[in-house]
DNA sequence: TGCAAAATAGAACGAACGTTCGTTTTATTC
DNA sequence: GAATAAAACGAACGTTCGTTCTATTTTGCA
């Protein structure tokens, strides 16, 4: 249920397509098909979607809205997905292929253990901090989905998990090439990692507090003193 | 715009009619008013939305659906309210009310400095655990109105950031006492604390990740360590 | 007990929702 | 350029939404 990076991650980056395709769930029919007018089209509704999706929400995100801002109709919008659930599903894939594309595959530039390690937080916290605008979808649609069970949330969640394993790997991957103390919790050091992520997006973009981009800095500082010293 | 608790929590608990006429923004008639028949109507279904809302979000929140579990017609229950915009920051309120019915108060029975600090993150911590299967409407409710400004986003920010600022006042105290390093910072602390919680929350509701309350306590172990200890 | 006020019901509204359908327009292929 | 397939349209469906009216019932008080 739960794909991981494991094997990106110790492999260096694989062919595009490849890893693509098996991530978004598309089948290798798909992706070759030559790139008809109808292809580009639902390319840019999904775009268009995912804008508005990071600002309204995967649940404010109506067919409707979608069919005005694409200068379109809304059953030839529909067209494209067959159910909104579809569409919402397509808006989770392109937001999870533009997340790896900016904040994990740049990572893996650097060597294993601790610069990576940093590299994933720094790139993360980029994104995090530019999306203070726009929204974050493994965010907010967390609190939509989490009480609400279907393919949507499981989509949500299946990206969300590869990611938050991605990160945990390179915990792991820090602490094996002794960058960090041979008693630390790798699962915990990501949970404090994480919840650096989620202030800062609560507190800079909801509440507007200044200066929470320099504390998440400096509570991943914090977290890095904490275990590369011995316990 | 930002009301705090610093007053209450330097003269521990007022007269409670007071605190909830001004945190709830009432008038005193209103306060005063015998207990019509309405009234008690009202806040059954103020109980129920909060039900409701803490389940679907705020947003998700209608006045068909909240009819319904009242056994009412929709206009009776509109009735009451006279905007659905009303209805949302009655729920906040009372939301508001039974946080610090639950988190607050009770922390204040525990001396000034690191007993209290300790507490308000514990019974912080408790309600979050107890919500995982209701969710938070601090968290969801960010997440639904970070982008829609209006009265509720107002409400809800508010509320918000008068316990956030108690939390910090809570730390300020701490290391006033000396239960904390001099060079503590108190927002980032506060800061790093919030995280902890907004991790909680996001992955024992949303990814059920077995373990989560254990971590969010260590977390809470580790800043403190961080924080006593001089820098 | 009677009367005014408060509370609830019920019907209707316009708008928006996702979805279906048949038709028409646009691309692609021969 | 004709034949065929793909794509987009426009209208309509049944629901639900918040809200507005006008009755009707229930309540509190003299």
């Amino acid at each position: 249920m739960t794909p991981d990076y494991s094997a990106v991650l110790s492999t260096r980056r694989l062919a595009k397509g490849t890893v693509a395709a098996v991530l978004s769930g598309a089948t290798a029919g798909e992706q070759l098909k030559g790139q008809q007018k109808g292809q580009q089209t639902k390319a840019a509704i999904v775009d268009a979607a995912l804008g508005l999706a990071t600002q309204i929400g995967l649940e404010g995100l109506s067919i409707g809205a979608l069919a005005e801002v694409m200068r379109m109709s809304k059953s030839g919008v529909f067209a494209h997905f067959g159910s909104r659930e579809e569409l919402q599903i397509s808006v989770i894939r392109e937001y999870h292929a533009r997340f790896e594309e900016e904040v994990f595959y740049p990572a893996l530039e650097k060597p294993k253990g601790m610069p990576r390690l940093k590299a994933l937080f720094q790139n993360w916290m980029n994104r995090t901090s530019v999306e203070i605008d726009s929204g974050c979808l493994y965010i907010s649609g967390a609190v939509e989905f989490d009480d609400r069970p279907g393919p949507v949330s499981d989509a949500l969640a299946s990206s969300v998990q590869t990611w938050l394993a991605a990160m945990h790997r390179a915990v792991v991957q820090a602490k094996e090439t002794g960058h960090l103390a041979q008693d630390a919790d790798e699962h915990q050091m990501a949970f404090e990692i994480h919840g650096l992520i989620l202030a800062l997006h609560y507190e800079a973009r909801f509440l507007k507090t200044p200066g929470s981009v320099a504390r998440a800095n400096t509570g991943f500082i914090n977290i890095l003193a904490r275990y590369t010293r011995a316990l």
